[in-house]
DNA sequence: CTGAAAGCGCTTACAG
DNA sequence: CTGAAAGCGCTTACAG
């Protein structure tokens, strides 16, 4: 009678051996699906549990054993699809592997990351995946790593230190992406956008290997750095173009800069691909369709996410293996803007 | 001397008491700021806590107080930037709240939606914030509903029910949009884009509003329903060029199909603005930014989020207030494409 | 202002 | 194959 009107007290699994008969750890046997238990018992307490309407209490089992489903996954900015495809593969793999996953978003802030990351430790994550905010010291990561919790940097890599990590190789992706333009004749290749920090180091040095290779000259001139993001884009192929309007050509710090720069490209009336060469970096979705498609490297951003999932999964299956790092190889895709 | 060397068992409120002097009531009453302990004797507690390292349990604390601070959210298509600003908008606020938020990503399948929805519930958690999977019943809602959690659905309302609800004026949108187009003395006005839902539904009704006060025949063979996505605006806009030459005009049915329109457009060498009017949905940042910067209907992505977020904290504050419904008022925003 | 005791809902040895 | 008991780390009346 009182079936859906009272709200009525949690049902436990005291509730529910009394309904079937048995003892608790019956029914805590039962439900984890040990083999202890005779089928027919087994059954009946199933039966019992669905008439009451039984839900697990999966932190009162936790506290118990100790154990935990929650992965904290900190992100920095999910407005760069490129973080957003990462997520994606990250959670899709976590799920997968039976976890639930713990979104923090810091927006580059230190001070909500180590909120975020506190509360995380004290909700007793499973373990913990982290893009490091900018600015974060190297000393910090060592900080959450004494937690003893599964650990996993993904992104950006704070340099040598004695952490999993996830990343792509990024001075190779540049140093494909400009050689690409210096092979097709270009003697003045820009570099747009970026803010400072262990990625740009990278992606920079894989830009002037490519020059030194090939004989030209680095002129600090062409390197427009500025927030990675579209607007930074446009800003900075503005600048570009404004001081220098013979370059011709330029790789991006990453896609969305890119896309900022077709758009002052737009504006001036030129069009990437037949009136500047351009190239982007990530090779996130939008890529494929923007005005005109974008040339790009390639890194896979959905499945570094899942690897980096891996990576975390494989530290709590392994907890004494040896440091893992992954790091993607970036390939060339060719389109339609270089 | 064991300091940083033995991983050691955790440390407890037990031991914080011993360290400190004091039984453990009183130090979990210092933990939670308790005003009824005695200055010394608080600051005593503190240290001890500081020294010996000790770590909030919140999932014991929670299993006792039968509380907790986890919010789970359910996204369905992460890949759409208009759903990362959501997102976004949506941890800020749970965060600054004092909640931590479960994320899970449905990618429209309606047995993982169905999976994590169960798993919150296992959780514990404090709230459920839903988009639902497309095609969901309504019937479902009542369903989770049933659980007792409080629960809030956004984006997707499935129609007339009974639970609180944050979205947007889909018809007024596009109705705002499609007269824009009319009143530029466009007579055929293409409609890009969607998937079969409620939202289309409202979308279009806003558009046939619009012909008909305008006296404008509505013309099906216009619609050219797609996938969402940059791909689906990509095809429609081929599809209605290649059958209908003659159309100059179109609103889309989210700013990401627009974009797949502009590239499509590009294509053939047309340029948004100048040789073809073109109106998105949403207003993401990337819209700003686009080649050309996009015409479209802005809903505040990142404020709707907010907004929900705000529903489900008052329906958690005030389980017994009345119903909410958030609807975002939306507002063209010219920009190049018309 | 502080302590002893009971209990949140589960799991895990240990008996039998 | 199943039950009685102890305990995970906390909080909350209840005494004093």
């Amino acid at each position: 009678m009182n079936d859906s009107t009272i709200p009525s007290r949690t049902i436990t699994i005291v509730d529910v051996a009394a309904e079937a008969n048995v003892s608790k750890s019956t029914v805590s046997l039962v439900l984890k699906g040990s083999p202890l238990i005779r089928g027919d018992t087994a059954e009946r307490v199933r039966e019992a549990a669905a008439k009451l309407g039984y839900v697990y209490n999966r932190r009162a089992g936790e506290l118990r054993g100790n154990a935990s489903n929650a992965i904290g996954v900190i992100i920095n900015d999910l407005m760069n699809p490129f973080f957003a495809e990462l997520l994606v593969g990250i959670e899709r793999k976590l799920v997968e592997a039976g976890y639930v996953v713990l979104m923090a978003h810091t927006n580059e802030s230190v001070e909500i990351q180590q909120k975020v990351l506190m509360s995380m430790r004290e909700q007793n994550a499973a373990g913990i995946m982290l893009c490091p905010v900018l600015n974060t010291p190297r000393a910090f990561l060592k900080t959450v790593q004494s937690w003893n919790i599964p650990f996993a940097v993904f992104v950006r890599n704070l340099g040598p230190g004695d952490y999993d990590f996830a990343g792509s190789d990024n001075e190779l992706g540049v140093f494909l992406a400009t050689t690409h333009l210096l092979d097709a004749g270009h003697r003045q290749v820009g570099f747009l956008g970026g803010h400072k920090g262990v990625v740009l180091n990278q992606r920079l040095a894989g830009y002037k290997t490519a020059l030194k290779k090939k004989g030209v000259a680095y002129d600090p001139d062409l390197v427009i750095p500025a927030t990675p993001n579209r607007q930074g884009g446009c800003d900075s192929m503005n600048t570009l173009l404004s001081a220098h309007a013979d370059v011709k050509a330029a790789v991006c710090y990453n896609d969305i800069v890119a896309f900022g720069a077709l758009s002052a490209l737009g504006e001036r009336g030129m069009r990437a691909g037949a009136d500047f060469a351009l190239i982007g970096f990530d090779n996130v979705l939008d890529s494929q369709h923007s005005n005109p498609p974008l040339t790009t490297v390639d890194i896979r951003p959905n499945e570094l996410g899942e690897r980096a999932a891996d990576v975390l999964l494989n530290r709590i299956q392994n907890p004494d293996s040896a440091r893992q790092t992954y790091l993607a190889q970036p390939q060339l895709v060719l389109r339609q803007t270089a």
